[in-house]
DNA sequence: AAAGTTTTTCAAAGCGCTTTGATAAATCCA
DNA sequence: TGGATTTATCAAAGCGCTTTGAAAAACTTT
């Protein structure tokens, strides 16, 4: 049924029945009432697609992630955000666009998007420590929102995120304080902004207890537990292991466990390891705060703000 | 710019210039050539909605993903399934839509993404043994492909899917010929059909081996790596603890592989485990030594197909 | 009760595209 | 060279909705 019909049905003008539906104030109450119970009774949605060719809004937000072609892997991070944003989408009746773009084919991707125009604004996912999309998107103007941030651009722009700098200092000095000297960091990929953001957090705990850092000991690339594995037996076979792991995400740590017990080493006996935790469904840490749960009800309101 | 304008800055009536762009025959070659060039000159393209309304296709699919709110997890092959649908949509011109659904909720789900008219069809994951939502979805006319399969339903659908049964039966099989007779068996949820399936290739095996199932061996539950340590444990502890595993994802794998390290048992050793690997990308079963004995299917391969 | 207000309803235009049915231009054949 | 065909283009309607500007209906005033 549509709204031609659910008017001539109840024997009113199609713009009486529209604004009936949403809310307009020049409507009677009790023609209000009757056109909500018809269009219950007969099951009326309106259709989006022509609802946003007549407003121009799309009602739909674009999720754009980027796709390393060589890796051929997507971050589980985005999984979940997804997860969390999708609740609050759908609850503001916006739908959730996904499209996967590989690396380097950004640019002509982004002006698709804008032109086709269904999506009211977009949202960017695993941004890098200088990037181009985001004084791109400015000068196409499509609203988007950074999940993360970048380092070196100049062009405003709304972000959100979780402080990652801060959270790699902590831990860094709390391992600091239980005596460890020799910490190990084993990072993502180098280029991703927050990885860079994390190594600045865990570089600037180091100095501030006049510890210098070791090369052998800093480690990015593919979070992965084959990644955290593989670092972490060549510096377990280094003259001077470290004491300590700090690893970037719970798969990575994964694979550091599981080194220690191919040296037969305890951990938190012999070794410590603090991972950052991104609270992923399948893969529960225990109680720790959940990053992903704080993303959500924001998400929305970036939606909003395009 | 919009089709309107393009077609005055040609000198051509819209018709012209929409039959030109999109191949039809009535139209001079040369002509289509000064359109195409225009085009591209202008930068444009199409907007969606516009020419969705216009055609009554959508051009766009949507992926409806069950969310169970009791476990609050989504689980990780979807979102590996998608990256490869997504890049089979995206070559189609197609745009793909997502939405996760609470349990319980999906009769109104679907009546809503049905008639808000913005998808030409869904893919359904995650199926349950009896899944009800193939009847509605046929009943609404909704077109759908199911990913993974539903037992016990009498309509037709279509699907696309591992065989999740042989899968198991072979890998039991091959346990069987290793000498082994005490196999367990670490599940995803029993009502998920794909776990069904696999439980009965499992049993299949073993019947064919004459060896009796024993209960205590077989357990079903959300597949994370605390599910497969908290399970291969109470097993170890039993009089007569299995000497091998087959587990239904490779983070279960992960969490046995701990279970074994914490009851100082070697893996391969005293105790042999199978896992079915959906060869996500962020898990990688070894990088040069394999860590588990594996099935695998390619998930994101199937959603290429898709 | 006529004129002025306010409230409620409506007809019609427009969003950007496709597509039908008609017209104009080019080509053909006798 | 004129009528019959074929080819190339166009004007206008329609997809399902919102929204503007106007009209009708219901109240207020004097």
């Amino acid at each position: 049924m549509n709204l031609k019909e659910l008017a001539e049905h109840l024997n009113l003008s199609q713009t009486t029945v529209s604004r009936a539906l949403n809310g307009y104030p020049e409507v009677k109450e009790a023609t209000r009432l009757r056109v909500e119970a018809a269009a219950r009774a007969n099951n009326y949605t309106p259709n989006v697609r022509a609802k946003s060719l007549a407003t121009g809004r799309a009602m739909s937000v674009g999720h754009v992630i980027p796709l390393s072609k060589k890796h051929e892997m997507v971050n589980p991070v985005f999984g979940d955000f997804i997860t969390g944003a999708s609740e609050s989408f759908l609850a503001a009746g916006y739908d959730l666009m996904l499209s996967l773009v590989e690396d380097g084919k950004e640019e002509e991707h982004y002006r698709t998007i804008k032109a086709r125009g269904n999506v009211d604004g977009i949202i960017v996912h695993g941004p890098k420590m200088h990037d181009s999309r985001i004084e791109l998107l400015h000068e196409l103007e499509l609203p988007f929102v950074v999940h993360g941030r970048a380092t070196d651009v100049t062009t405003p722009y709304s972000w959100i995120d979780m402080n990652n700098f801060r959270a790699f200092c902590r831990a860094t000095e709390f391992l600091i304080t239980l005596g460890h000297k020799r910490i190990a960091l084993i990072n993502g990929l180098e280029f991703m902004d927050f990885a860079h953001r994390r190594k600045l957090g865990y570089l600037t705990a180091l100095e501030a207890a006049s510890i210098k850092p070791n090369h052998d000991y800093i480690v990015g690339g593919e979070m992965t537990e084959e990644h955290g594995y593989s670092n972490a037996m060549k510096m377990l076979d280094l003259p001077e292991p470290p004491t300590a792991f700090l690893t970037s995400s719970l798969v990575v740590a994964l694979g550091v466990r599981r080194a220690l017990q191919d040296r037969n080493l305890v951990m938190g006996r012999d070794v410590s390891i603090i991972t950052h935790d991104d609270d992923l469904g399948y893969l529960r840490n225990g109680g720790d705060v959940p990053i992903f749960t704080a993303t959500r009800s924001s998400v929305r309101e970036a939606g909003r703000q395009g």
